[in-house]
DNA sequence: CATGACCATGAATCCTGAT
DNA sequence: AATCAGGATTCATGGTCAT
């Protein structure tokens, strides 16, 4: 007798939206299989009136400091829980994210240290145009939290840099999001015209994360999938989703919204990347191409420095000898040089850096591969 | 023989700086005797090796011996024993503000819910210019959070809606803060010119803490004293102040920052608003359209000093006659004064200042341009 | 006296693949 | 596993100094 899911025998269940308990659920799918974990967890606690514990049990009043912790201490047994099952789904190089409000997200942040995920920053998504505090007792509760981590220090975690970058009008991106609320047509209605979801996210908030932090084809989980938000935006960005959720209604409703989501062409897909992406070019090439001939002399940024290219694809400047990078580093007193950006050759009096011919020498790989 | 701070015998030592290990000197000063205390404990960062800028200059970074914890168990021991000294010293109806990073604030806003601390806001202070990624491996760290809680959940906790509200051109004030970080002729100095503290927070974070959750008299108390932000502006703004420092150096340079605190107070005030590129309103404006009318007494930051509106716009104190800038200036024994800031009206018998009145007649300029 | 060029610096868990 | 070396990477602000 196999388990639903079963680890072993099943292929992973991908654009798929999985019932049950979300715990069970990812125990049952294989190990290090997943890129991305993003988790929208209930954050119920001191909710007046209407709290529950993980278990559904009922909190009946919080009056005294012995009925909080028992339920700080329900919840952060399921937040272990939930946390752990997600780090076993994990590739190596995997990271997640979770998003929360100042109810939850200490203890959730502090469990997740606690596992040895290593936190890459906390993002705040500041809202703007958030609910005012009606009664004026504290201030408007204008963000929520998010923290994106990796699976462990040593994880090479993906981070699109250059994406992000474009996105923020050519500035570096900030830890801190300004973006609305989820309303108007993304809304998701039920039948009575209500809000189908508490606290469906924005697909611009997805869309950030997912741009900048997972690649197309990656695999993305989301245990709290509620009305879907993560899977719409996986699939329109050409990621593939694993969705889980408990309640019938949820699933439902996210169902018929993924129906309808079209996924976006594969140019449209295409993100800025940088100088990290391009292949890499020996100095030694442009020697051996006759680009720069032995013996000829190199001039530093600034033209406080002369060097001589040897047949080899090293310098000598001086008594120092080495690569493009070394000896540059030397003469700066620098401890580091990009050799690339800092020599440059004399032709027809101009001083041109040696990149130009890098450049050159990319461009013909990309008409002739091979 | 007593101890030093015995709690039995001693009042309260109001507006010192004690040295010494913060929880010892707390334990030793006697129990629900403060109103607020702000916190800005060590963050506990794990830096690696160095970091460089892309021009090859080195980051200064916070490599102090008192931000090194050997795990993440040393470091919750300790938050739970200094929460546990300040609890024991607020009021029923006190407060505790802390700041930190995602280092180390999930830890902590962890331990204080299970102290029993009740969580009001988490504040998200937005810095307007952070240092930026330098290698371009993650999200511009752009900002850090306070967690702002009281005592327990029954707490009668202080909250000065209104002057928040006026703070913040007249809306009701966010959980996100938008504000530059220290430097300038804020930041203190050593004798080489090096800053006096690697972590020196900006007086008008203070400023807005003190202003929207203290009332004049009330006793501030810092741990962590540092360089004294909070002593200064507590001081600045007529509440008394206890700060606790185990450095020599840090005590020193925060008793000679005490000591010329008028000073500081009118820079401050003058370059902490940020409002230059606001167009400039001449307060006689505000007389002109009978916000105030002449003859209104207006009273000084801290309320030590009292002025006379007159018909021209013009300040009347004693034999003192000018502008606002000029009266507060000559009043304070100051440079320069930002008389917006440092002058307050009383409506409903709460104190306003005066820049509420400018920023009403931009916010009208602003809808209806000309 | 303006203006602009240039430089310094800030709570930072800041690289990666080949050998 | 540790070492080595290529080479990629920054925004806002304030102060100094030359023009």
């Amino acid at each position: 007798m196999t388990s639903r899911h079963d680890a072993s025998a099943r292929p992973l269940p991908l654009n798929q939206i999985l019932a049950g308990d979300c715990i069970e659920v990812m125990n049952a799918l294989p190990e290090a299989s997943v890129d991305l974990i993003f988790a929208d967890p209930p954050y119920n606690l001191q909710l007046r009136g209407d709290l529950h514990r993980p278990d559904n049990s009922r909190v009946d009043a919080v009056d005294d400091h012995w009925d909080q912790f028992s339920s700080f201490a329900a919840y952060d047994q399921f937040t272990r829980e939930w946390l752990a099952a997600a780090r076993r789904l994990l590739k190596p190089n995997g990271a997640l994210w979770v998003i929360g409000s100042y109810h939850n997200i200490f203890r959730v942040g502090a469990e997740l240290q606690n596992q040895g995920f290593w936190i890459l920053n906390d993002v705040v998504w500041r809202k703007s145009n958030p609910m005012p505090n009606f009664r004026g007792k504290r201030l408007t509760n204008a963000h929520e939290t998010l923290i994106w981590c990796s699976k462990s220090e040593a994880s090479k975690y993906t981070f699109n840099y250059e994406a992000l970058k474009s996105l923020n009008e050519g500035i570096q991106m900030r830890s801190d999001w300004v973006l609305p609320i989820c309303n108007g047509g993304e809304r998701l209605k039920d039948e009575h015209g209500d809000k189908a979801h508490p606290t469906q996210k924005p697909e611009a908030l997805l869309h950030r994360v997912l741009i900048g932090t997972t690649n197309p084809g990656d695999v993305v989980l989301d245990p709290f999938f509620g009305t879907g938000t993560t899977g719409a935006v996986a699939k329109m960005l050409g990621r593939d989703f694993i969705g889980i959720e408990r309640e019938d209604g949820y699933r439902d409703a996210a169902s018929k919204r993924m129906a309808r989501i079209r996924r976006l062409h594969a140019e449209a897909l295409a993100t800025s990347t940088g100088k990290r992406a391009e292949p890499r070019v020996p100095f030694g090439q442009v020697v051996e191409r006759g680009m720069l001939r032995p013996g000829e002399e190199l001039y530093s940024t600034g033209n406080r420095h002369k060097a001589r290219v040897r047949a080899d694809g090293s310098l000598t400047g001086g008594q120092i000898k080495g690569s493009i990078h070394q000896v540059g580093a030397r003469l700066e007193g620098a401890p580091s040089c990009n050799g690339w950006t800092y020599w440059h050759f004399k032709r027809e009096g101009k001083m041109i850096p040696i990149d130009a011919l890098r450049q050159q020498i990319r461009d013909e790989m990309d008409e002739r591969p091979n």
